[in-house]
DNA sequence: GCGTATTATTTAGCGTGCTAATTATTTCTA
DNA sequence: TAGAAATAATTAGCACGCTAAATAATACGC
């Protein structure tokens, strides 16, 4: 009846149950899986320096664009805010709020948990040697497409 | 300066390159990834049996709303057409137009490029084993996630 | 046969990705 | 130092995923 999928396909499909699977679990805390992954970039390097748009561009593997839709989502449910950058006027720093810390801290741990489900249909062996094609492919596919 | 990704996000990246790099190469015949499987589906079975929108959510996994979208996308462009089912009104039998046939027969061998670009990071044997590895862990995500 | 349940499609609305183009600011260079 | 190039953020517009809800037709159970 269905035929199996071209491995590529099959790659985009996986990831697509890898994001529902995690959707469903940050439900519960008011923020999508890409929120809470720009959350969590937030939430452990704030201390240490002072985060942009750009550098969640860079985390996230993502476009401008994009991470400016999420932050602004992040912003309207009060996780975050933009400040101004005191060096650079092009820029504007990313700050959690009280709530925003709260929240991270509430789902960083079942955020683990999914990762750990996401792994456990594979021995840790296993577990390398996916990781190992993987990052192979992705290499591979990064030089074929054109990057702006 | 940017960390490495979770695997479950891995997997979402590595989709989304395989994506972009056929979007890059059938750009070029008017359609999209997405569309180009579904008319890849449509000009295989056409001979063979009728075709609803209802097999392409199968074939392609995804929800009612979308391949509706997909399909609407298509018809614009003038590639299939939507015919009346004589025998269950609910239903609409999916057509491949001459303009549509033809522009799958001059892509479908360039999706098999792709699909080859996509595997040739890996030996035959690594493909093996990824694509073993990869359907555990979409298996294991299917029965984690709730389908509605 | 009648009413209910199921099935196929569609619409509305949202989040996440993109590209192209705009604006503001900084940096570089001549 | 003035003008050009680069950089950061934003906006507009599109495709593709989803859920929830509406519509229409078929299938089932009594």
């Amino acid at each position: 009846m269905t035929s199996p999928l071209h491995l590529g396909r099959q790659v985009v499909y996986c990831g697509h149950l890898a994001r529902l699977c995690l959707e469903e679990r940050m439900r519960q805390f008011g923020v999508t899986p890409v929120q809470a992954y720009a959350m969590r970039f937030l939430a452990r390097g704030e201390e240490a320096r002072e985060i942009t748009q750009r550098d969640l561009e860079r985390e996230l593997r993502l476009k401008a664009p994009t991470v400016n839709g999420v932050v602004d989502r992040l912003e309207e449910k009060g996780f975050l805010v933009r400040q101004p950058s005191p060096t650079d006027g092009r820029c504007r720093l990313l700050r959690l709020t009280d709530t925003g810390r709260e929240a991270a801290a509430a789902f960083l741990s079942a955020m683990e948990d999914t990762e750990a489900l996401f792994r456990s249909a594979l021995t840790d062996r296993e577990q390398q040697i996916f990781q190992e094609l993987l990052s192979r492919i992705v290499t591979n596919l990064e030089s074929e497409v054109h990057r702006t």
